[in-house]
DNA sequence: GTGAAAGCGCTAACAC
DNA sequence: GTGTTAGCGCTTTCAC
């Protein structure tokens, strides 16, 4: 009888498949790939010996023989940020189901953009994500002549490498500011990332100063501050702008995460959210709408973003013509209770 | 002059590289694995050549000649869940710098358990990390004979298949429901996801009833509620857990999450926590301690999990015997203001 | 110190 | 329908 499974004796290969089945290795192949080429009982021996072997085959061996890789590479700023779990999740979909995802996170300490890029490529990804190209001219060429297709996700505010999907980051920046400005307050703190590593938040400091500037207020550069990762950075961010400004109105904070932790620290200390202070996030988060008061923000199509850059991809792999190189999804300035006019 | 990259013609190969370095094929592959074993002035010819042709070596074709793969398979319950983060931040770090992370979420929809494993296993990756191997033996029984390491991750309830880091699920899920019966309470409730589907979930709440049954506290199975990840769940789940028991003390969510959704929900409706209604969380997110008021909650060491995981497995890759087959690094009860005892 | 052969597991093009 | 011959880009073994 059969079902001796080889518990460690090496991998099993498309030869030990094709023995028991008692074909030759091709037609184990085309089994696979082309069952149709295949006579129907021919096929049933050989997934009979599929499985009794337990056989899986060698994603190497096919994809250096056909020079095509179904692995699409996928370099994120930070793995910890749930919004990109969205993206993630809509560029599986967009892509349909014959790619795999090989993600990698931001450089780590010692290295480089390149770096990561390099050894992604190295597996010969049939495209490249990337979410925030980074600001440097060098990685973009870089990436312009890497070899493959790059998908930039999230920013449309620089010329596209190849595709980009993205909605405005200037603009969703400006239009934060321009509420907080609508609603009353003139003096007003900008807390960011870094600004010279992270393109989206440059841009969105550029709308944040548009938007001061068409309403006449003067920039106070002293309070626009930068800080890393953390919901504790928000309201460490809020209690160095008190220091400095004990007059602040709102604050503009470029993630969600560190609006909610201003958020609580504020209900902590007993400072009045609204009235006293006004707080606007960026990303919309789930957690947004559920804080008390609950957080005003910008809404940005994260999902969609995915699925559109998965799909578009997928086109272009597939050697459509018509394929949109960069599509502008919008983004949504959600008015909610912690940016409501201090005096009404 | 040199520097011609060319921008689309085809990966570069090894032999572009030789023959511009005017050396064979081998000599190139040598210099990169064993430069000590090739002269200093060939070696520094074939690095010009590399960096002018920007040669990337195809980890394909140098994973088939050698059999050997640089490759940690993760499998992840749910990639939108930031505790994973953390884990594989300590997991990148134990294993060192030469080991690369393909990443593949829980099943979607219509996949199973063995698809996921068998397209990740289609990479030959030299190991297997998966956090929550499920609970069906079938899976585990698959697992064990892959024919790769496997590292289980979290749970330490079940016969490791190999290796094992993690914490007891069981004791943990006591602890936090013996807290909630010491500060007072006794009509609780307990949320989890399926517990069928997920393990950890299936010890917590052996443990809960462990506490139970030793406070003599008679088990109610209509306040025992299943639910899906978000923090609006955990809400919901309070609003439903009420409408069966208007005399809740007290609710055991096994995630912060759906805990963080409650208190807020609790604020939303003047609720108050924890004179009326006491709340205990798991996992202590960097929210947990924020909140107002704040969240007690289970610690379990995430970063050391995925640490020491990484470690044990280098180990063990390295061909070195004495490696911890498992590790227990405990968990803790952080006590914070939502289990305040009701009556002081 | 360097090169020439063979082969990893599979697929592409042709035969039969 | 099925088998045969090459060869993908690299590493291994053994010569030189």
């Amino acid at each position: 009888m059969p079902s001796n499974d080889s518990p460690a004796s090496g991998p099993v290969t498309m030869d030990h498949v094709a023995q028991r089945a008692g074909v030759s290795l091709m037609t184990v192949s085309r089994a696979l790939r082309a069952p149709a080429t295949v006579a129907e009982a021919t096929r049933e021996r050989i997934q009979a010996a599929i499985s009794e072997l337990n056989y899986v085959g060698s994603a190497f061996a096919g994809q250096l023989a056909t020079g095509r890789t179904r692995l699409i590479a996928v370099v994120l700023p930070d793995l910890r940020n749930t919004a990109f779990a969205l993206e993630m999740q809509g560029l599986t979909e967009g892509l349909g189901s014959e790619y795999q995802l090989v993600v990698a996170g931001a450089p780590g300490a010692g290295d480089s953009d390149e770096q990561v890029f390099r050894s992604l490529l190295a597996y010969r990804p049939a495209a490249l994500v990337i979410h925030g190209a980074g600001r440097s001219p060098g990685t973009r060429d870089y990436l312009a002549r890497c070899g493959v297709p790059v998908v930039e996700l999230g920013s449309l505010d620089s010329k596209p490498i190849n595709i980009a999907v993205g909605y405005a980051n200037r603009a969703a920046g400006k239009a934060a500011a321009e509420h907080l400005l609508a609603t009353g307050r003139r003096v007003l703190g900008f807390v960011s990332p870094s600004k010279e590593r992270n393109a989206r938040a440059h841009d969105r400091w550029l709308g944040f100063r548009d938007a001061l500037k068409a309403a006449g207020v003067a920039f106070r550069p002293e309070l626009e501050l930068e800080t890393v990762l953390g919901y504790e950075r928000g309201a460490e961010a809020l209690v160095q702008l008190l220091q400095i400004e004990p007059k602040l109105q709102g604050v503009f904070f470029t993630g969600d995460g560190w609006a909610i932790g201003a958020l609580l620290h504020c209900q902590r200390q007993g400072i009045a959210v609204p009235r006293q202070l006004g707080i606007m996030g960026f990303d919309d988060q789930e957690l947004a709408g559920l804080m008390v008061p609950s957080l005003s923000s910008i809404q940005v199509p994260r999902y969609e973003m995915g699925k559109e850059a998965g799909t578009q991809l997928r086109l272009q792999l597939a050697g459509e013509t018509r394929v949109r190189k960069r599509v502008d999804l919008g983004f949504k300035l959600v008015v909610r209770g912690s940016t409501a006019p201090a005096r009404s």
